[in-house]
DNA sequence: GCGACAG
DNA sequence: ATCTTGTCGC
C-alpha cells in the first residue's frame, strides 16, 4: 500500500506520455510489401485523425535508416507525400513490391484501410495511444469547477512555451492586478516529448509549464490566476490546456488564444474595449474581447479551471497594454521566444 | 460540396 | 509553433 501511494509523479502528476513515433514505427513496419497506407489511416490507427498532419511532417523530417518501410506510407488517395528517399528510389522500391503506380502516386488499389492495418498490429491497435489520452480527458473534464472567481487577485501569471529544434522553452511572468505592473519573471528549458497534434497540446506543454511553475512557486512567486497561451473549456473534450493546468495546480486559470479552437462568436461590431460571448454546443463557455487600444484582431478568452466566463473577463480586460495579447501573456511569449531563439543553438 | 481546429 | 527579406505603416 505505501509504494502506491508513492506512485512516480512525473510532470502530468502520474499520467505516463506515450511514445507516438515508436508506435508509428511499429505499425509502418507492418504494412506488407505490395501495400500502401495514407497518413489518415495511420492516424486513424493511433487514435485519431487529426494526427494526419504530424505523420505527413515526421515522414520528411524522421531518422531514415534502411530497413525503414516509410515508402509505404503515402497520402490520401495514394497521391505522393514528403519522404527522406528520392522519387526515382521510391517508385523503383514500390514497383519491386508489386505495387501498381499511377501518374501521381500508387494506385488507389493498393491503399490498405484502418481495420486491415489494425489487424497486422494488434498491440497498437488494441493501445491506441491518443485514444487513451483522449479517455484521460474526458475523465478529467468532470472535475472541471466552473465559478465565479472568489477574491480579486493581487497578481495574475502568463505562461508560454517557444521551440527551437527539439527543445522547448517556457516563460512564467508574474503581473500585476488590475494595474498591469510587471513584477517577476523566471524560464526553463527542456527536451521535447509530444508533437502538435491538435486537441492533445497539453500533452506538449504541460511538462514544460509544470517545471516553470515549480520554479515560480519555490521563489513564492506564483500568482492567484494563471492565464496560459492556449484554450481551455473551448476544446472538443472541454479539456484544453488550460483547463488541464488548473486541475494540475489546483489553481484558477484562464486560456487565452489568438485563433478559436471550437465554438461561434460575432466579431464584426465589436468596438475597442468590449466582448461578446462565444458559444459552444449551445453553451456560453468564452467571450472574444477586443483591446482598449484598438487592435484589428481580436483575443478569445475562456475559463480554465475554477472561474466562470464572467469572472475570465473581469480579469483578462484590464490587461490589455499597447499589444494585442493582454501582458502576461504578452510577455510570458516574447520572454520564451528571445530565449529560445537566443540560447539554443539550430541542429538541421 | 463543405470543412479541414489552440501552439 | 518554426522556417524567412524586405517592406509597409504608425
Amino acid at each position: 500500500m505505501a509504494s502506491q501511494m508513492k506512485r512516480t509523479r512525473n510532470s502530468l502528476a502520474g499520467v505516463n506520455l506515450p511514445d507516438l513515433e515508436a508506435a508509428l514505427r511499429r505499425l509502418i513496419a507492418a504494412i506488407p510489401a505490395g501495400h500502401v497506407v495514407s497518413c489518415g489511416t495511420l492516424a486513424e490507427v493511433l487514435g485519431d485523425f487529426r494526427a494526419a498532419r504530424w505523420i505527413g511532417s515526421w515522414l520528411g523530417d524522421h531518422q531514415h535508416d534502411p530497413g525503414c518501410c516509410c515508402h509505404r506510407v503515402v497520402r490520401a488517395g495514394g497521391r505522393w507525400g514528403p519522404s527522406p528517399l528520392s522519387q526515382e528510389d521510391r517508385e523503383k522500391l514500390l514497383l519491386k513490391e508489386g505495387v501498381l503506380l499511377t501518374s501521381s502516386g500508387a494506385d488507389p488499389r493498393c491503399l490498405m484501410d484502418a481495420a486491415q492495418l489494425r489487424a497486422l498490429c494488434p498491440e497498437v491497435a488494441t493501445k491506441s495511444p491518443l485514444l487513451e489520452l483522449q479517455a484521460l480527458q474526458v475523465r478529467l473534464c468532470r472535475e472541471i469547477r466552473l465559478c465565479p472567481l472568489e477574491r480579486e487577485p493581487q497578481s495574475v501569471g502568463g505562461v508560454d512555451v517557444s521551440y527551437r529544434g527539439d527543445m522547448g522553452v517556457a516563460a512564467y511572468c508574474r503581473i500585476a492586478w488590475p494595474s498591469g505592473e510587471k513584477l517577476w519573471d523566471t524560464h526553463i528549458a527542456l527536451p521535447t516529448r509530444f508533437p502538435y497534434i491538435v486537441g492533445y497540446l497539453a500533452f506538449r506543454e504541460l511538462p514544460l509549464l509544470q517545471a516553470v511553475l515549480d520554479k515560480a512557486e519555490q521563489e513564492g512567486q506564483l500568482a492567484e490566476v494563471i492565464m496560459v497561451d492556449g484554450s481551455g473549456l473551448l476544446h472538443p473534450r472541454g479539456m484544453g490546456i488550460a483547463s488541464h493546468l488548473g486541475l494540475l495546480l489546483n489553481r484558477p486559470t484562464i486560456g487565452v488564444t489568438k485563433t478559436l479552437l471550437c465554438g461561434k462568436c460575432e466579431t464584426e461590431d465589436l468596438s475597442p474595449g468590449q466582448s461578446a460571448p462565444i458559444v459552444y454546443r449551445d453553451q456560453v463557455l468564452g467571450a472574444v474581447l477586443r483591446s482598449r487600444t484598438g487592435h484589428a484582431q481580436p483575443v478569445f478568452v475562456c475559463p480554465g479551471h475554477r472561474i466562470d466566463v464572467a469572472s475570465a473577463v473581469k480579469i483578462v480586460s484590464p490587461l490589455f497594454g499597447a499589444h494585442r495579447l493582454p501582458e502576461p501573456i504578452y510577455w510570458a511569449d516574447r520572454i520564451s521566444r528571445s530565449l529560445a531563439r537566443r540560447f539554443i543553438p539550430q541542429n538541421r
